[in-house]
RNA sequence: AGGGAGUUAGCUCAGUUGGUAGAGCGCCACCCUUACAAGGUGGAUGUCGCAGGUUCGAAUCCUGUACUCCCUACCA
């Protein structure tokens, strides 16, 4: 056996540990098996991005999942895949390219996908590699990317299966478009932000007369665009206009004026004008008024020829021309300070213009009801709860999905219109003729897919679906639906609510039972991380900083329910100090076991329960604790209490206490007895180190490695609970926690007195025990060694409380035990320090004794309170007033 | 505007059947005690947002209210 480091090096060990894990195909799952399925899909990251602190999140959650439930027994499959991700991808490319002065329209179509996919070849598994340095257990074999050659093959059939049943159509429609881009965006990728602009009062002459009709907007420029003014049917200021027509100023075009209920009498002028294509409300009045639609921008949202004279000017350019002209004519009435939500393209930031275009749309009405219910039903349920609310809201209210994107990188649509009849042929595979006339001259569809459609997909694409080989078909009946979904609220809308529409709809199942939805990463102020704000943390920094396993650690104890995180290095280091304290611990035990010989048997040649030491028993009594709690708060969702269990245990159980009890019986004890507590030893930390394993990996793989119990490998071993670690557990005993706990507290007791009083830990102490209870005198002669060593004690005398002159006292009450602990202070210090504290001590228990006499004096608290609340207080008071009296007496022999 | 979440120690947060408030970090004092100074021991710190109500008893249940955050939708 060798020694450890005397500090844990994360660096010596991570890599070496993860390589030797995947070789030995430790993370591997298998499509037929007699273990129980459990798989996670992971939601798959761009392609060509890094690793963030959001993922690293996300995937140690996941991993946490996997390698528990890989420990527990479960053929464990946890996917991996990333996502080609088509406007932020296709970006990027288009940013390098346009470093060499080239843009994708003059490298042509064809050319420029290509540079994408070398682009992906290069980059692609740059994220993969992240990922190992996290830790994730993943299935690597599985591993797929969204636009892999059955990815794409489930894309098509579900394009044309939902094209056949009328559930996708193409029309022409007013969409959010990004002018960058030029391309449709979906409702979703579009961010309103507060904007300071203006309201704007234009006056428009009403035909016939010499009047003008006041209108408010705030986008002045869209006037070229309209085709009606609107007014309030029941408004009597405008009543007898209704019908008339308006004269548009700067292009002079006739409008009428029409009423309709959507217009608020209160608001503006009240009077709205309308501009069918460039406004989604003005778009519904249009179609109910058959309004004429008039498009005045270009695909980069550049003014076209209907705007006249402002052609080619951009729309922000166009505004203050129009307003310009509209002043020097005196029609521009009024200005005034308005804020009103804008949208921005979440791509590139750009202002979302509504934009008429021919679009494919995805009918979402009949797809959200199966999906709605299994939601209500409890089928999918969302933890936290909360967002079962949120998702039921939005499927209530959902519209079309544009799926369409202009854009070049993605699944590129399966349609194909025909030159001669000009119909539409879908198809999954490639056709050579037009379906409806049979001409040759058909052409693709330029447009492609939104990413998300794919991904809508993704738990049964990735799993084969629909090709019918047989290795698919047993993949997807072992693995589908999956057990877990983990990711963050933001696409829960984008992605999780259409994984299930699709899941129902093809697979005739839900694709996972649980969804798990963390909180967003934000800095330690709890603001969003970005660049601009230069508030982002590099998970692989951190890494590297602190070990993987750190900020695992970091995550987990303080993962709460679905609330964002605020994550903070200090805390990261925090947890790579417990990662140091495991390690210390651990190299103790080792240490301590040089000379031991590892008993085949395991537990079963641990000497009978009685001979083991009180020390012993009583850390299997705290353990069998650890693995119920442990497994009971995994079970229930609660990581964060699970792995602050762990913790507490090591540190304030294991560390502070067992270690220093089995000191003397490591320097000095009996040799049986020292054989005892090393078997314990080797035993409590081989269940600790496993315990600990899904929280910190590499850590305890590493020490694993090195204990003289142990299996294969720590990731493979069994995870502990009290159902399979009956043989070590047996030899728990509550008596001997109840010893425990009263040498503890006696313990504590001469600290406090010692640490309060200042004096020097180099001073022994001779103390007395005033004790009057015959067993309790026996369990504190049992423990005399332990309490002499851990109080640094000279001599330590128990029974009678004996001459208290200038003593220190400090009373220990463990149940009904009842225990005095006393110090003779004379020629160590003055006694200052010791008078203020026991007066400190009688006050807080004057209080205490005011209180419950308060309670159990009160008859309608005696009737009602349970009654061993009452007990429990009655016997508190009876102790207070005692150790009052006591003190009181302690002071009077200062004097 | 509608919906959701939150308000507990200086900071980040626990507190699951109502029974005299907890952790980590930070702070103060002492200590290199042979696993660990990335450590040890001791200590200080809270009218649990505010106001009512139910109850013998409320951080916990109910009502109202203030403030913060998020989401969705937006009146030109």
């Amino acid at each position: 056996m060798k020694t450890l480091a005397d500090r844990y090096n994360p660096q010596d060990v991570e890599n070496r540990i993860y390589n030797w894990w995947e070789e030995s195909g430790y993370f591997k799952s298998a499509d037929q098996s007699t273990k129980p399925p459990f798989s996670i899909i992971l939601p798959p990251p761009n392609v060509t991005g890094f690793l963030h602190l959001g993922h690293a999140l996300d995937h140690t959650i996941q991993d946490l999942m996997i390698r528990w439930k890989r420990m527990s027994g479960f053929n464990t499959m946890w996917l991996p895949g990333t996502d080609h991700a088509g406007i932020a991808t296709q970006s990027v490319v288009e940013k390098e390219l346009k470093k060499t002065n080239v843009t994708r329209h003059a490298l042509g179509r064809e050319k420029f996908v290509e540079k994408i996919w070398e682009w992906k070849h290069e980059y692609g598994d740059r994220i993969y590699g992240q990922m190992r340095r996290l830790g994730d257990s993943c299935d690597w074999d599985r591993a797929t990317f969204t636009l892999d050659a059955g990815v794409s093959e489930a894309v098509r059939k579900v394009f044309v299966s939902l094209y056949k049943k009328n559930s996708i159509y193409k029309g022409l429609r007013l969409v959010n478009w990004s002018g960058p881009l030029e391309t449709a965006i979906s409702d979703l990728e579009v961010e309103h932000k507060q904007i300071k602009g203006f309201i704007y009062h234009i006056q428009y002459p009403i035909d016939g007369t010499s009047d003008f009709l006041t209108i408010a907007t705030t986008r002045p420029e869209t006037m070229l665009g309209d085709t009606a003014v609107c007014v309030h049917p029941e408004d009597e200021r405008y009543q007898s206009l209704i019908g008339k027509t308006v004269t548009i100023p700067l292009i002079n075009r006739q409008i009428k004026i029409i009423a309709d209920t959507y217009v608020d009498r209160e608001f503006g002028s009240g009077v709205v004008k309308i501009t069918p294509a460039h406004d989604f409300n003005d778009y519904k009045i249009g179609k109910t008024h058959k309004l004429e639609f008039i498009n005045l921008l270009t695909k980069k949202c550049e003014m076209n020829e209907n705007a006249g004279p402002y052609k080619g000017l951009k729309v922000a350019d166009a505004r203050k021309k129009v307003l310009e002209d509209l002043k020097s004519l005196g029609l521009l009435v009024k200005e005034e300070p308005h804020i009103n939500s804008v949208g921005h393209c979440s791509r590139s930031g750009a202002v979302v213009e509504p934009f008429l275009s021919e679009q494919w749309f995805m009918k979402m009405e009949e797809l959200a009801t199966p999906a709605k219910r299994v939601v209500e039903s409890g089928t999918v349920r969302f933890e936290p709860e909360s967002w079962t609310k949120v998702y039921l809201h939005w499927m209530n209210n959902i519209e079309d999905w544009c799926i369409s994107r202009q854009l070049w990188w993605g699944h590129r649509i399966p349609a194909w219109s025909c030159t001669d009849c000009e119909k539409t042929t879908v198809s999954e595979t490639d056709p050579t003729a037009c379906e409806h006339c049979g001409s040759s001259n058909i052409k693709q569809d330029e447009d492609v897919l939104d990413t998300w459609f794919s991904s809508a997909l993704w738990p049964f694409s990735t799993m084969g679906w629909p090709n019918a080989e047989t290795h698919s078909v047993e993949t997807q009946k072992t693995f589908y639906p999956t057990n877990y979904l983990v990711t963050g609220h933001d696409i829960i809308f984008f992605w999780v609510a259409r994984m299930i529409m699709m899941g129902l709809e093809f697979k005739k199942d839900v694709p996972f039972r649980t969804v798990y939805i963390h909180g967003l990463v934000r800095d330690s102020q709890g603001r969003k991380m970005s660049k601009s704000l230069g508030n982002s943390v590099d998970p692989i920094e951190m890494i590297e900083k602190f070990g993987a396993d750190a900020l695992r650690f970091s995550f987990l104890a303080h993962l709460f329910s679905g609330k964002d995180f605020k994550f903070s290095e200090q805390r990261v280091e925090g947890y790579r100090n417990f990662m140091n304290k495991v390690w210390n611990a651990s190299r103790f035990v080792l240490t301590n076991l040089q000379d031991f010989k590892a008993p085949a048997e395991g537990v079963k040649a641990m000497p009978i329960k009685t001979d083991l030491s009180v020390f012993d028993q009583w850390i299997i009594s705290k353990l069998a604790d650890v693995e119920r709690s442990v497994h009971d708060f995994l079970e229930a969702e609660r990581f964060s209490d699970a792995a602050t269990t762990l913790y507490q245990f090591i540190w304030n159980q294991f560390c502070d206490w067992y270690i220093e009890f089995t000191k003397p019986i490591m320097t000095s004890g009996a040799p049986a007895e020292k054989h005892a507590t090393q078997l314990v030893m080797a035993q409590v930390l081989n269940r600790t180190i496993r315990l600990l394993h899904p929280f910190c990996p590499f850590l305890t793989e590493e020490i694993y490695a090195n204990l003289p119990i142990k299996g294969a490998a720590c990731i493979v071993d069994q995870y502990p609970t009290v159902q399979n670690d009956k043989d070590l557990l047996a030899f728990a005993s509550k008596q001997a926690e109840i010893e425990i706990d009263i040498v503890k507290e006696v313990i504590t007791a001469i600290r406090n007195i010692r640490g309060e009083n200042r004096i020097s830990p180099a001073v022994k102490l001779k103390i007395r025990l005033g004790v009057s209870q015959a067993d309790v005198q026996k369990i504190l002669n049992h423990n005399h060694s332990a309490i002499m060593t851990l109080a640094r004690l000279e001599a330590m005398e128990i029974g009678e409380d004996g001459n208290m002159m200038k003593c220190a006292v400090a009373l220990v009450a463990v149940g009904t035990v009842q225990i005095k602990v006393i110090i003779p202070l004379e020629g160590l210090v003055d006694f200052n320090e010791e008078i203020k504290r026991i007066q400190k001590t009688i006050e807080k228990l004057e209080k205490d004794v005011s209180l419950l006499n308060g309670k159990l004096s009160n008859e309608k608290f005696v009737q009602n309170a349970d009654e061993d609340v009452i007990a429990n207080d009655r016997i508190l008071l009876q102790q207070s007033k005692e150790q009052v009296i006591s003190l009181k007496d302690a002071l009077t022999r200062f004097q």
